[in-house]
DNA sequence: TTCTGACTCTACCCGTTGGTAGAATGTTAA
DNA sequence: TTAACATTCTACCAACGGGTAGAGTCAGAA
């Protein structure tokens, strides 16, 4: 009781434990934070939700915004871990791009990829917080972009703006996040294949296209 | 002085200038919602902004909630005319489609749109007024599947889920109020005409596609 | 046994903000 | 001149919610 389920700690160090703990703190604020929206969760809440009392959260973390931010971080380091794995192969532009929308598509549907995408609003953090995680953000960004040039330069892309493409494969994966439920019939990987199909080929069929 | 250019009436019927000024209000609101975004500005805001007292505001409007939810329902309007008038051609699924797109990037592009876009998380209405939104998106979201189907079954788009599709599509389209800027290059013209491209053709060349 | 750290409980402070009251002012039209 | 309306100004209330203080509790280590 003195401990919840939610973040009971195994046999760690003190330091591994207290992340470990940190970490259960947030991802249960994450989970309330997209049922309900950042500002009508009230710290409270989250703490109710844990069962555990509001001077806990703060012996974890500094206030509320740092819940949120801290929510924000995860997701971004996980979406660059991804990122990162992404590049370690010699694919082609487009093959680049499908293994990233796939790993994209798998962070979108996690509570802390769902908290990225609908928080971060103006006014729901700091100037200075946001223009942290923003740069994290504008590098995916560049990087994709990066990634259709090379594509259309191998040829396996077909000749198009790279920032618009972008814009477009970025909002309809990002509006993943506002639509997808853990119990619903379809999960990130199919998401992700049947938009790249989409994508793909457009959905127009080739000998209706005019030119 | 007393009655702030923004709000400006001219010869009208009380009426009018009445309907007049209370459209001038939303207008204003959702400009502010859109850059500070709801939660951070206060009505005392919103008056400031148009170079008139708070108790004006609610000479007008019932409340905080209320001049919200004006704002999204005059784009939920918008929404519908466009489709009334999108429906009233006699064409294929796919060139409804179009039409219908081009329009759906026209709203997305003002104001009102973006408000309607950035301001439907959980918490920022009424869950009543949230469920009078969301029939009417309903039905605009169901309408788009139905003619995808009808694209389907007379040629004019590859067979594929319409759901799905339509989620890949709203996706796009609804992401621009996140990133557009009305004194950006873009209007919503060219952005319709290159997503509706990218969607139409797909980016994967056709003689690169396998299958 | 005692110490320490982790945590709870209760209670409170205080700033913000939605919303209202009510009197005063000015403008227009009868 | 007067009545009606639109609007401002000032002031205020009440609720909420972030954040803190401080004393107490409990488990485990030494």
């Amino acid at each position: 009781m003195a401990i919840p389920s939610a973040i009971a700690a195994s046999e760690e160090t003190p330091e591994e434990s207290r992340e470990a703990k940190r970490l259960g703190i947030l991802k249960a604020a994450a989970r309330i934070f997209n049922e309900r929206g950042y500002h009508q969760t009230s710290v409270a809440d989250v703490a109710e939700a844990l069962g555990v009392s509001k001077p806990f959260l703060y012996y974890y973390l500094k206030n509320k915004d740092d819940i949120l931010f801290e929510c924000l971080r995860i997701a971004t380091e996980e979406l660059h871990r991804m990122l990162d794995s992404v590049h370690a192969a010699d694919l082609s532009g487009w093959d680049l791009l499908v293994r990233l929308l796939r790993g994209y598509a798998q962070v979108m549907t996690t509570d802390f990829g769902i908290c990225l995408i609908r928080n971060t609003a103006p006014g729901f953090l700091s100037p200075q917080a946001r223009d942290k995680l923003w740069t994290g953000r504008r590098r995916l960004n560049s990087e994709v972009e990066r990634i259709i040039a090379q594509g259309i330069a191998d040829g396996s892309i077909r000749n198009c703006d790279p920032k618009i493409a972008s814009f477009a494969l970025f909002g309809a994966f990002n509006w993943i996040s506002f639509w997808y439920r853990d119990d619903g019939p379809l999960n990130a990987q199919t998401i992700a294949d049947y938009y790249i199909n989409l994508f793909a080929r457009g959905i127009v069929p080739a000998d209706v296209q005019e030119k």
